[in-house]
DNA sequence: CCTTGCTCCTCACGTTACGTGAGGCCCTAC
DNA sequence: GTAGGGCCTCACGTAACGTGAGGAGCAAGG
């Protein structure tokens, strides 16, 4: 049996395809034997076997069977143009791919940080991610990222408790007709400043997508992190921030 | 119809899903709404889309919605370990498909440099390709492909008829036990050095792994390329090669 | 001649995450 | 009463086979 033509175990073990795959070339007609014997059984002749090596080499280049199919019966465009277009949707796969790495790669880096490691935080962080990609473009994440990293737990808490504490009294002066220019306004003013500068860094643009982010996506954000400046109390803080410059 | 429980068309306008995947979400038992009318309706209540929002992020870091699924029921590893399992998949993933795209962008070159752009003889370089992938190391590859595009079509022409004359000559040489070291052996060594010189750009063992890959592949090779060295020839010619240093 | 064991055959379901109808009920507005 | 839209439950299709199930072909040994 070491001649062709071969039956379709014979061919499987020379090629090492499966006797399934083969089958199923036959039935997608994709590879059909030339041969059968009386009692069915397949039988390949040299030129199902050179037609067959054309198929792997084809498939080994990631082409679909489809895509091979129609190249191999010559129904199809030039093969450099299909290897073109084969290789514009895999370097768009690998982006995303890699894409998605960074991503996961910035989510083990917080689990990393946030001790707690229940899946409800997590779906929070990723949330968070998800929502900060929308307004950031890929250095101010960066930027963002490297402060994050620089910067203790016990800080953050910190942070986070002093807007806690200024938000409400902001939203207070704001409430019952306070001048921003006010002496304790220009105070709070001073801390608000402090706080985003050691948040963005220094960056107007990173504090610019900040602004957006809270403004356009004000109630959901409340919603996880508590009280949250709007619209109105950035028009009223610009107020005041424009009053401790002159 | 603001407030929740939502229908499930409600639902899928709020979040960008479609009312068929929250279907499926609901047949596979990964979302399954707590409510239903009399009439059947799925409703949707605060907790439900609580946990659709929470399976919109874990899916977005690419999980399946079998693991999916097991985050939330939480009959599974911690998160942390689910990221780095995934993640280390998605890199090999893009290291696959990475060399992927190498070959294919090395294919499209050969296309450009072949101007012949038939089926076949794409199957022919693919084979080829992968063939030579087996033997030589990436560096490797890298050198041969520069000596390639190096050279003319004419001058290849002109080597691959080299080799035509050549070796019947060596081979009958050999047969008929002619003295490697006798002249018209050391003068057909000489030429045989310079071919494989002008190939490898000197580096023996470039030379090493084409010898290795001639000798595995001799007779699937002679069938593409017509007549090739084996074994034995390489031997002989050994011997011509040590008379020559002498 | 019969059994053993290997290979072969043809169904046909399972895999992923839904898309896309088909056929029919619920509900509201005209 | 009916027209329209939303909802329901099947159920097939997708890519490329893997994995049995049940049955037949075929060479060798008893």
């Amino acid at each position: 049996m070491t001649t062709p033509p071969w039956k379709v175990g014979e061919l499987a073990r020379r090629t090492g395809m499966s006797v399934r795959a083969l089958h199923h070339y036959d039935d997608i007609g994709l590879l059909e034997p030339s041969l059968r014997t009386p009692a069915g059984h397949r039988l390949y002749d040299r030129a199902d076997v050179e037609r067959l090596q054309q198929i792997q080499s084809l498939r080994l280049m990631g082409l679909s069977l489809d895509e091979t199919k129609s190249m191999l019966d010559g129904a199809s465009m030039s093969p450099r143009h299909v290897i073109d277009l084969h290789l514009a949707r895999l370097h768009e796969q690998i982006a995303m791919q890699a894409r998605l790495a960074e991503r996961l790669a910035a989510l083990a880096q917080h689990l990393d940080a946030a001790e707690s490691t229940s899946v409800d935080e997590l779906c929070r962080i990723i949330e968070a991610m998800t929502r900060m990609e929308k307004y950031f473009t890929a250095e101010q994440l960066e930027v963002l990222r490297e402060r994050r990293v620089g910067v203790s737990l016990e800080r953050a808490k910190e942070v986070q408790e002093s807007w806690a504490e200024i938000i409400p009294k902001v939203r207070n002066a704001m409430e019952s007709g306070m001048d921003p220019a006010s002496p304790e306004i220009l105070a709070i003013a001073r801390r608000w400043q402090d706080l985003v500068a050691e948040f963005t860094g220094g960056d107007p643009a990173i504090a610019n997508a900040v602004a957006t982010m809270y403004t356009s996506e004000g109630p959901a954000l409340a919603e996880k992190l508590g009280p949250v400046p709007d619209q109105a109390m950035f028009q009223y803080m610009s107020r005041s921030f424009a009053a401790l410059k002159a």
